[in-house]
DNA sequence: TTGAAAGCGGTACCAC
DNA sequence: GTGGTACCGCTTTCAA
């Protein structure tokens, strides 16, 4: 039974070695073995070079499953994120896995292809396979929990109401704000917007440039959604422009969508910033490579991947959490040659 | 006993919750638990609502060693990369992961940071959490084989030696070969290399361009060394335009490094390509946002990542591998503006 | 429908 | 220095 037949040849009997084939092969008890392994001492010389050699011979590894059901260490957390091609969590992924290597932590990493429906399937089996889970979620507060029952769950970006949920905030505000008023000292009136586009509500981006807006007596109506790509981005603005021939300046939904509103200004003939003002949202580094610098809202990375790790580890360990107004990230404007 | 009371304070015993816990609580045996909680309908509703329930208050999540242990499925496989940031890996890394989840496996991510120290610590503690290993490895072959004994190891770009490895090769001969040929075709004649830095030997794209070259009676010695940054791309433009001011078009280590010489020109005031042209290496969605677009030899990283896990897939699972042949990536010249 | 008992593959503790 | 044995937390027969 559970002949597997050996895939190509041989009458393999394709079973896993355990540490009962070595010590058996190597003529000594288990424990011995464990011993060998494990570099105790005390334990001759050559009974241990024996029991290696079998070891090796049988091609043994030790079953992380048995191993870690015994030594109870060894934390592994759930990275969940919509897109790692999208340089924003890529950025995000990397600090989370910084801070969890400087933790000795292992992280799966869940990519859930910007579909909701991954997420589902994402979350029932990650249940059993991390300790604890981080991430972007984009689903139904009570799914979340439904699938995620007992385990800690710092949510990302998003606001959430249940007491057993934890959550990164970011506060855009006061940084969308100091965009909108750079844009009117430099004597914009007609200020646009490329929001994201297929999703029921406005952006939180959104109700901040509108604030911001509103707050500089100037209109915040025109507003084109874009798709999240530099593509969508070059689409959004032709769209704008099209709608408000008159704006002079953009705040984007994030960077990436400026970074295409930037390439299609340049194929417009409109001159950045002279002609048309640009301003992102996230801060990534891809800002820095393109013609001219990109203008943007930044966001520390770096910051919302560990705070993100070090809220997880807490729950996980039974310390104090953090408390909510430590889960902040603000952003801040950061200005480069688009506007 | 057992209170957990409620988080934050108490005499907490912080053992874990066990199945056996919930048993007592609900007042029945261990497997009845196991039967409501894996959804078995041999049970009563109404037993298996008390188990549910308890469990609930108890806050009981299974142990995932456990369960692993006695159900021999769920497969894990590491994924090393350098530099999670880097967009080259990240696009490797997100097709690793694709191909993966189609597979339902799980995949835990390392990113060794740039730093072959970083990678013996990676070695060390992959090999009791993972059961195959995909990845980028600079370190020694005899360190790597010491510290995953046993285990199914895919090498990407990188030649291996001992059989017990697997490696995707990277073919770049004829594609640099065309990008050459592309550049004479234009007019070129002095043409110079920003190589990557900080390594013993030459690389191979090197060697690659350096035949080329010399296919083409050109001289392959025009070349700088460059950190693998946008911003060592521009040093180390200035560096080669520096020693080689006649050089007229630049073939990079890769897209990266070719972003910033494309930056760094512009700053210079030289037009590219009218008076320098570059072209790049790896074919980066980045390279299609930049102005102009950056010409390169492009990899299908989506396949790289892809062949990678299927090999280890079948070295784990004792299928047939894939032919040395099938387990290579050819990268071809894809033209944009920038040569 | 439910429970008892036997593992899954290791490690730890205690004799020998 | 080495082996016996209990046990880690869970699932799977097999009886009851």
């Amino acid at each position: 039974m559970l002949c597997r037949m050996a895939e190509a040849s041989g009458p393999d009997s394709s079973r896993r070695v355990t540490i009962h084939d070595v010590a058996r092969s190597a003529g000594v008890s288990r424990q011995t073995v464990s011993r060998a392994l494990n570099g105790k001492d005390e334990i001759e010389r050559s009974t241990k070079q024996r029991v290696l050699d079998a070891a090796r011979e049988l091609g043994y590894r030790p079953s992380r499953f048995a191993r870690g059901l015994v030594r109870q260490d060894t934390t592994t957390i759930g990275l969940v994120i919509p897109d790692l091609r999208n340089p924003f969590f890529t950025e995000v992924a990397a600090s989370a896995l910084e801070s969890a290597r400087a933790r000795g932590w292992h992280v799966v990493v869940y990519d859930t292809a910007d579909r909701p429906e991954e997420e589902l399937g994402t979350l029932q089996v990650i249940g059993s396979q991390v300790d604890g889970v981080v991430g972007y979620f984009s689903c139904d507060e009570d799914e979340l929990d439904r699938w995620t029952r007992g385990m800690p769950m710092v949510l990302i970006g998003r606001e959430h109401r249940m007491a057993r949920f934890s959550s990164i905030r970011i506060d855009g505000e006061a940084g969308v704000h100091a965009a909108v008023t750079h844009l009117v000292a430099k004597g914009h009136t007609m200020i646009g917007m490329l929001d994201h586009v297929n999703r029921a509500e406005p952006s939180l981006r959104r109700d901040w440039f509108t604030a911001a807006a509103l707050a500089h007596g100037i209109d915040p109506g025109r507003v084109a959604g874009a798709a999240q790509s530099a593509d969508g981005g070059g689409e959004g603005l032709r769209a704008l422009l099209g709608a408000h021939p008159e704006v002079t300046a953009v705040f984007t939904f994030n960077d990436i969508v400026a970074v295409g509103a930037l390439r299609e200004a340049r194929r417009l003939g409109r001159r950045v910033p002279a002609e048309l003002a640009v301003i992102g949202f996230d801060g990534l580094q891809l800002g820095a490579l393109v013609e001219p610098p990109l203008s943007s809202v930044a966001l520390d990375t770096r910051l919302l991947g560990s705070l993100a790790v070090e809220q997880v580890g807490r729950l996980l360990t039974g310390a104090d959490p953090l408390p909510p107004e430590a889960l902040e990230v603000r952003a801040e404007l950061r200005l480069a040659g688009s506007a």
